[in-house]
RNA sequence: GCUGGGGUGGCGAAAUAGGUAGACGCACAGGACUUAAAAUCCUGUGAGACCGAAAGGUCUCAUGCGGGUUCGAGUCCCGCCCUCAGCACCA
């Protein structure tokens, strides 16, 4: 019978493709990439008619296989993007490579593979995972940051830098990762901890590069007012964290005795308000004083220097904190404000790289401080007092918070905040100090000794010192065949014909520089690249990158919160000030999505090394494991093939815990759509998405469902004749269904805008419930029927296509009897008409002393005369008001209904 | 320790301005179809108690815990507890 019906409808719809019964995901993705391809559906150009808008994932590093958080961050971007072209804006969404870096230079070392061959293949293969996803990129503007045409601008832009003084080279201690062999930046080794392995990382003295990010502390601090409205708040607050900046004084101690070119002493602190409590002023070991003074020093003091010095340079085990050490130095330095003699001492809690590497010490003020001088015995004198209770534990501990001063001299009296504004601006007068700003923040060191990354364009001249490459010169290229050892030396300074080369001022031999950039340098502009992408004279064209930028969505992981995102606020100021962009932000909106998750299975072994005592897991592959479950579906045990008993969590996804789930697996078995509706719909975008493999197949039962109903009503609702709107009639069941489709018109869309993703495919699955409970069938349909059907499949279809575009393609096309596509037809997202969302009728609750007690069914637009009328009217209502008083009767408009009473 | 998120069924989660808590999905249970299974469709599903032969109905308790404001609190206020994340001698 069925098969009947669609053959005499092949018969009169000529025209119209073949439609299988039966969901083929793999037949209709293929089948859309390829027209999407051949028809170079989402490829863009500047069109002043159009609103523009900036899609932006964070570019993957190609790795060699794409993960479930790639999937889920490109799923985000793509049904934004999908969004957007449908309510007709002009969408740029790029993608590209991110592919500098170590793991390539890892794979030629341990095997022996050639980095480009390694990245190249890499890159082929990500991109044909990315292909299968079916995600709407403009693939011509696709970006390789390991290409001469781009990396070439990352050393056009060093050299700005290097011009403006923003760029320079010195020595320095850097931060050593011993077991990536790689040098860090302060970013990258945030926490003492690696941000690649997670190893405790040492310090090693280095020339290094650095760029000025410090200069622009302030602007990036400041600047986010422009744009706290979009970010998360906790990414702006871990850069403000990061930045560090802080308020005080310096103040400058004199010596007693000068040594050598040294006189005096700065400290700076944000106290001095407690100056007069000072018994010492402590300096860190690496402090130019101790240096200069090192060798008239007695032995003892001499030793505890060093001792010092070798312990910071160990590695830190960041989690303990480490007993205060010091010692007296000998030296004496007189307090400016009180006139008295403290003596300089070295301590092993002052860091040179924080300040000025030499604070003065207040016991009584300050817990740091406070330990130390019980240590060592050193005098403790109160200077401030609580103004608002007695504080009687001066000898327990320090009282650290804000008070009135005493025994301070003329200050005394005065408050902490008075004497904080007027000390700094004393010692200004008299010369010996200054207010002054901090930062935690540290300029940006991007030289690295590895192979994989962009040659820092600088050559060393016996005659000229040290010369920036010219322009034209650029890009200078990696050679190829490069010794790779990975013993932290540069592999490029082996290579001779690297090295050698001419000087670009005098002409002479000269030497080249062989470090190569932090890859974090490529990230910092990729998407302005992605504008223009192959221009070969400048980094891009501002006027095109004037139409396109700023980004007004992106989309990516939190964790380079402190790297990346920072990083390239940095950038973009510096290219505003070379006149390349004009503005101070380039990403107006952040939206940073959770980790993918799964549950791991594992047993504990003790390990008597780790004196924390957690013991090791070792892990078992989840299709290995045994689970007993619960008639509630809790899992309650968990064993090994082999019949050991495991425990089981929920982590983060990874190979060596073997609950990673491979895309493209995911992608054969239910299809990119269903792939990417169940990654969207699981959770909420910024929670941990649970993967769990029943619940994918329960996105593909809902395509099933889309296209089944299509399938059976596709004759009828392809059929173009159309009646005149106002003649048709419609029963209350059209009207009904027409309400569900226009609700779900307003929810989809303000879900949408409101970047929530898992709640309009929850909207779109009751809409397609409201289209099943719609029993009429395709024969005895009414033209109202007809229409409401029509309307509502239509629209769900729309709107279906940022979630499942491959699907939404297909089903439209066999409506409209065309395969141009949804975007070639025009088509647009659905708007809702508000009358025909609002219910006609409304269910509204009648609640007794703010508790539940009866529903009453009302007209829309019921006064609330009338609701309170049917409220009293109602039964139930009536016999629990039987015979008591009423207080008061409380009705929200359309809402409800609140009966008070007594008794 | 400091800072910032977050605690809602068996699970993932919903809940525009305080106004029917648990939408949607998963899991589970029962039923229909089938020779059978899969698929599909239908029904049920926060906990407890009660009325009724049944269909169905009623009540109480439920959004981490304890208070408060309010006619009414997942939502607001105060105090705790737990949890995740970031930072950590920053002077």
């Amino acid at each position: 019978m069925l098969k009947l019906s669609h053959e005499v409808n092949l018969f009169f719809h000529w025209r119209l493709m073949i439609m299988d019964e039966k969901y083929f995901a793999k037949k209709v993705e293929q089948k859309w990439q390829k027209i999407w391809s051949e028809n170079k559906t989402f490829e863009v150009e500047i069109d002043s008619e159009k609103p523009k808008f900036y899609a932006l994932e964070m570019l993957p590093y190609p790795s060699g296989n794409l993960h479930m958080g790639h999937v889920r961050n490109y799923s985000i971007g793509d049904a934004l993007a999908w969004y957007k072209r449908l309510k007709g804006f002009n969408v740029l969404h790029p993608i590209g490579w991110d592919s500098f870096g170590q793991p390539a230079e890892d794979a030629a070392i341990k095997r022996g593979v050639n980095p480009l061959d390694w990245t190249e293949d890499n890159i082929n293969h990500m991109r044909n995972q990315l292909k299968r996803l079916g995600l709407s990129y403009d693939w011509r503007r696709e970006i390789f940051a390991h290409r001469p045409d781009y990396y070439k601008f990352d050393q056009w832009f060093f050299l700005k830098m290097y011009e403006k003084g923003l760029a320079y080279k010195k020595m320095t201690q850097v931060n050593w990762c011993p077991n990536c062999q790689a040098t860090l930046s302060n970013e990258q080794a945030s926490g003492g901890l690696c941000w690649r392995c997670g190893n405790l990382v040492t310090k090693k003295d280095l020339e290094q590069w650095f760029l000025r990010i410090t200069n622009y502390a302030d602007q990036l601090l400041e600047d986010m007012s422009e744009i706290e409205a979009g970010w998360p708040q906790k990414v702006l607050k871990r850069q403000r964290d990061w930045i560090g900046r802080s308020e005080g004084a310096y103040v400058d101690f004199k010596l007693t005795q000068p040594v050598g070119e040294i006189e005096k002493i700065r400290i700076f602190t944000t106290r001095i308000d407690t100056i007069f409590g000072a018994n010492a002023v402590v300096v860190a070991a690496e402090h130019p004083l101790i240096d200069a003074y090192f060798e008239c020093f007695t032995e003892e003091v001499k030793k505890t220097i060093e001792k010092i010095r070798l312990e910071k340079r160990k590695i830190t085990d960041y989690e303990a904190e480490q007993e205060k050490e010091g010692i007296d130095t000998g030296l004496k330095a007189i307090n400016p404000f009180s006139g008295e003699e403290l003596p300089i001492w070295v301590g092993n809690y002052v860091m040179m790289e924080y300040g000025t590497g030499a604070v003065m010490s207040v016991p009584a003020h300050d817990e740091r401080d406070f330990e130390f001088a019980k240590k060592y015995g050193l005098p403790i004198r109160q200077v401030i007092s609580s103004p608002h209770q007695s504080f009687d534990k001066f000898g327990q501990e320090a009282f650290t918070e804000y008070g009135i001063l005493i025994n301070s001299g003329e200050w005394t009296g005065k408050t902490s905040e008075e004497a904080i504004k007027e000390m700094a601006e004393y010692a200004r007068r008299n010369g010996f100090g200054e207010p002054a700003v901090t930062y935690r923040l540290r300029d940006w060191g991007i030289s690295r000794q590895r192979y994989w990354g962009a040659p820092i364009p600088i050559v060393y001249c016996d005659d000229c010192g040290i010369v920036p490459e010219k322009y034209e010169n650029l890009p200078i290229e990696l050679p190829k065949n490069v010794e790779i050892t990975g013993m932290g030396e540069s592999p490029l300074a082996k290579v001779a014909e690297f090295v050698n080369c001419s000087c670009p001022q005098c002409g002479k031999p000269a030497k080249r520089e062989t470090d190569t950039m932090d890859t974090f340098v490529d990230s910092c502009w990729y998407y302005f690249r992605y504008c223009d992408p192959h221009n070969p004279d400048l980094p891009f064209d501002p006027k095109i990158v004037h139409y396109w930028t700023p980004v007004d969505q992106y989309i990516g992981g939190d964790d380079h919160a402190v790297m990346h995102l920072i990083y390239t606020r940095f950038w973009t100021k510096v290219m505003r000030d070379i006149g390349l962009v004009n503005f101070n932000e380039p990403v107006k909106r952040l939206l940073t999505q959770g980790m993918v998750v799964g549950e791991t299975f594992f047993e504990v072994i003790p390990n008597p090394d780790d004196p924390s005592g957690k013991g090791k897991r070792i892990y078992y592959p989840p299709d290995t494991v045994q689970v007993e479950r619960d008639q509630k579906g809790r899992i309650i045990s968990a064993k090994s093939a082999d019949g050991k008993p495991l425990q089981w969590a929920i982590e983060r996804m990874s190979k060596s815990k073997g609950n990673g789930v491979d895309p493209d697996e995911m992608v054969e078995i239910y299809g990119a759509d269903a792939t990417r509706i169940f990654t969207l719909f699981a959770a909420p975008v910024e929670n941990e998405l649970v993967w769990n493999e029943t619940g994918i197949e329960g996105a593909v039962r809902f395509l099933q469902r889309v296209w089944r109903f299509v399938w059976k009503w596709q004759e009828k609702i392809s059929d173009s004749t159309t009646c005149e709107i106002d003649k048709i009639e419609f029963s209350a069941e059209a009207r009904k269904l027409r309400r569900k489709t226009h609700q779900t018109i307003k929810r989809v869309t303000e879900n949408l805008e409101s970047l929530q993703f898992n709640t309009p495919i929850a909207a779109l699955m009751e809409l397609l419930n409201a289209i099943y409970d719609f029993k009429v069938e395709p024969e005895n349909a009414s033209p109202g029927d007809l229409f409401a059907i029509r309307e509502a499949v239509t629209s769900l279809i729309v709107m279906l296509a940022p979630f499942a575009p491959h699907v939404a393609e297909e089903l439209y096309s066999q409506i409209v009897g065309n395969e141009k596509g949804l975007l070639a037809n025009g088509v647009r997202f659905p708007e809702y008409d508000e009358e025909l969302a609002k219910a006609d009728e409304i269910e509204i609750p009648i609640q007794i002393n703010g508790k539940l007690r009866s529903k009453v069914v009302a007209s829309a637009d019921a006064s609330d005369e009338d609701l309170k009328a049917l409220a009293f009217a109602d039964a139930k209502i009536k016999e629990y008001i039987n015979g008591k008083e009423i207080v008061k009767v409380i009705v929200v408009p359309k809402r409800l209904v609140n009966i008070v009473i007594k008794g």
